[in-house]
DNA sequence: ATGGAAGTTGCGCATGTGTCCAACTTCCGG
DNA sequence: CCGGAAGTTGGACACATGCGCAACTTCCAT
């Protein structure tokens, strides 16, 4: 394997690991299998984390973290809060081509019995809420949203895409994707006073998110 | 082991089963586990149940079908759609003392990972919004519900609770009991066309709901 | 009572897991 | 150029997993 810096190494091993993470699960996640991705020997895993735990934490928190910055730093560019609330939602819509969706399955399932995995879990999801809070808020400020609770409409619309999400990518079946993104339009409008449609057909953008993120 | 009929001893494994997946979790659950929770030996379970996989979805089928099948008598009972509508949000304003909804977590999360458990809690699932469908169209016949597309209001208003109850009992601290109970409730409201209120006073009932199911 | 059926055992197998470590290779400052 | 430091190796180790199986025990119908 070709030498790398200590700093650059631990990069290596999460890049890796989240790549394997993408095709089998961060659960099924194993040192043999981000070595082989790393094309390097498994013990070089452990010269730089503890413990495999401290892997698929890192790894975790690599991912939402990054999508959460994403989206945040998509809010300070176009300041039309309608346009950051369409593209959040059609974000959703592309779940199931997602492996961060499995990610946050697996981190809800083990939050009760993990605190550290917990606070981690927690802290990112208040950020989303705070997030599409801000959002609404903007856009009641310039008038193009009404809403008289934006901190419960945050949650209702970030609760209600979960929901939704899970159903598509737990079970494939019981809700169509396209369906998921529309009904979830449809409850942002209402959510914040708009005339349905105008946060955008959610099935024509369901068509256009055939392509993975 | 003391000898049992092939209906008792399947009963004893799926028993066994929850009492594991109640500590560790529906994905930590393994054969031994089970084997030493009822006092036998491993070889057992595998003399009932083909697979792993079949045990842990025999075992999900079992709490989930139960809080389903009341509903559904509940339903069949008071024929009030309102009425029956309350009780399944106020329902949820317990999961935090329930632990069937952390089985739910774990069922969505581990679904991927095993097509048995998968097809169970994606049957399950769809009976559950089948059932608010039928209570949504039921008030609509009667004149007291007010909507165009019950079929998708019922998979929101499912998607949004478990959006919801995964907050609470995922994390405990991002979303508070009281705010589901009420939020859910305001949404079904406007769902359905109902005035504020008129679905129950979700702070009141969330107090009620201290005790555990 | 006896023989077959059915419940139960407990170990073996193949496979997979995280962790550890002594040896090897590569780099770079002196 | 050379010697120590740091990156890397690859296999050993102990343990866990699902599953299969031949042997054993218990029961009940004949």
């Amino acid at each position: 394997m070709t030498r790398l810096s200590a700093e650059r190494r631990r990069e290596a091993i999460i890049h890796a690991a989240l790549a394997v993470a993408r095709r089998k699960g961060l659960a099924a996640t194993t040192v043999r299998d981000v070595a082989a991705e790393m094309g390097s020997s498994s013990g070089l895993i452990h010269h730089y984390f503890d413990s495999m735990d401290e892997v698929l934490a890192a790894a975790f928190e690599r991912v939402a973290k990054e999508d959460l910055e994403q989206t945040e730093a998509m809010l300070a560019d176009l300041g039309d809060p309608a346009a950051v609330l369409a593209e959040f939602l059609g974000s959703y819509g592309r779940v199931d081509d997602d492996w961060a969706f499995q990610l946050w399955m697996d981190a809800w399932a083990e939050a009760a019995r993990r605190p550290v995995l917990r606070a981690t879990s927690a802290r990112l999801n208040l950020a989303w809420a705070a997030l599409l809070e801000r959002t609404i808020r903007a856009g009641v400020t310039s008038g193009v949203f009404h809403c008289t609770d934006p901190g419960g409409a945050a949650w209702r619309i970030l609760s209600l895409v979960d929901g939704l999400a899970l159903q598509v990518v737990a079970h494939r079946t019981t809700v169509d994707r396209a369906d998921m993104l529309a009904w979830a339009t449809r409850a942002a409008e209402g959510e914040l006073g708009l005339s349905a449609g105008s946060l955008g057909n959610g099935a024509r953008r369901a068509d256009a998110a055939t392509r993975p993120r």
